[in-house]
DNA sequence: TAGTGGTCTAGACCACAAA
DNA sequence: TTGTGGTCTAGACCACTAG
């Protein structure tokens, strides 16, 4: 296999590398040159093979191992991102004008599961917001949030009425991690209101659980208007 | 800001600056010191700053330009990764015994909607396969797969009466794109029997396009069981 | 134990975009 | 124009692990 162009950057030999594992000339399971072989027939250092090869491994093309050599992945589980953006943004970015209309704020006494989902004490106070969030004036998301008001510190009544409290808590107290679980629900009666839906329409609700180092910050229930779909790709 | 510690490996300076941002001390928007003044700070070179704060930006927390320096990301939209995996694997990883069980399998037109999303002619004669993946003996998932005979050549009946479609696929026609949508539905009433659940139940309906380069292999629609959700955190 | 990838250095040149 | 990150080199040592 003779190069008649010889890629000396490492996007061209990642590149490179690719195509032969996608053409089957490198199958799943087979070993693959090492690193300083490569390097001899790309006429480039073993630093920049490297490159190449770590960035393929990361990616989930290429298992690397010292001592046992890299190797096409048996199984390319491969990733999808699912971006967790600001709500508003989200809307924005399907072209339309996003809007915020705020529903209900204020202390509550956490529901067992909410509580129990963060890891906390049953019957503790926290934050409860609702708000609808509108795509061009039509009725987009519901949120519903409870939050842990010692680790969000700082957050009141002002910050919530005017302006998504996601903005917020970007800006104020970032997650570190977070859980996300996304399932189908029957609309209940009181949300399918809001969106103007009938009751029990099937619909999307994305749940998330977000923790500022090994602090809850809160849990986030984000309904979907039936029909909406959540769209990715490899 | 003097440091007891000099950590001096990519990894620990990655900790560090990411630190810096998570804890407020550099706020989105914010430019940070140059790579050269860093390598300085930490007593190492540039490459190693580099490689930390290039990792950073990857995982979106720095936004990088040339002359314009290291910047705090303005809004760290953060990706969540969703596995794309073989689906007997996908039972496995949840602790479950997987099954198979193939319910229909032949030749057949495609409907005008799944040819036109997989950019053919209408009418044109496609695989169609679908089947129900069992976790424990119980049904779990059911498959509804359109595949174009010209991209998945090779592909038999003999392959998908004994094992799962997608792992022929993994290993004779891998995707190198794909498009994910996920929508809630209304468990239809032939499904709803297969799930041994009532109809309408509220359920997840992922649907996923893929190519091969730039021709299609097929479309899945990969009907969930009622309540079963998608998991997966940042 | 020996071989592979993982990392770091000290330097250089280049590409891009801001001033 | 000029400063910043992006990349590459040639070399070195180290960490892990397969044989």
């Amino acid at each position: 296999m003779s190069k008649d162009t010889l890629p000396s950057d490492w996007k061209a030999i990642r590149r490179d590398v690719l195509e032969q594992i996608q053409c089957g000339q490198w199958k799943p399971g087979d070993k693959i040159p090492r690193e300083i072989e490569l390097a001899a027939e790309y006429g480039c250092t073993r630093s920049t093979v490297g490159r190449a090869l770590r960035d393929l491994a990361t990616a989930g093309f290429l298992e690397r191992r010292r001592k046992g050599g890299t190797v096409v992945a048996a199984n390319p589980t491969r990733k999808a991102p699912l971006d967790v953006p600001i709500l508003r943004d989200a809307i924005r970015s399907t072209g339309a004008e996003p809007g915020y209309r705020l529903l209900q704020a204020g202390p509550e006494r956490a529901p067992p599961e909410i509580a129990a989902a963060l890891g906390l004490a049953a019957g503790i106070e926290l934050f409860h917001v609702r708000a609808l969030y509108l795509a061009n004036g039509l009725p987009h998301q519901i949120e519903d949030r409870w939050l842990v008001p010692a680790t969000v510190r700082g957050l009141g009544p002002d910050h919530w009425c005017t302006q998504p409290v996601d903005e917020w808590l970007l800006r104020n107290a970032p997650l570190t991690r977070a859980r996300i679980e996304i399932e189908a629900i029957a609309l209940p009666a009181d949300l399918a209101h809001h969106f103007d839906q009938p009751a029990q329409s099937a619909s999307l609700l994305v749940t998330r659980i977000s923790w500022r180092q090994s602090k809850p910050i809160g849990l986030l229930r984000l309904y979907h208007a039936a029909g909406e779909r959540l769209k990715t790709g490899i």
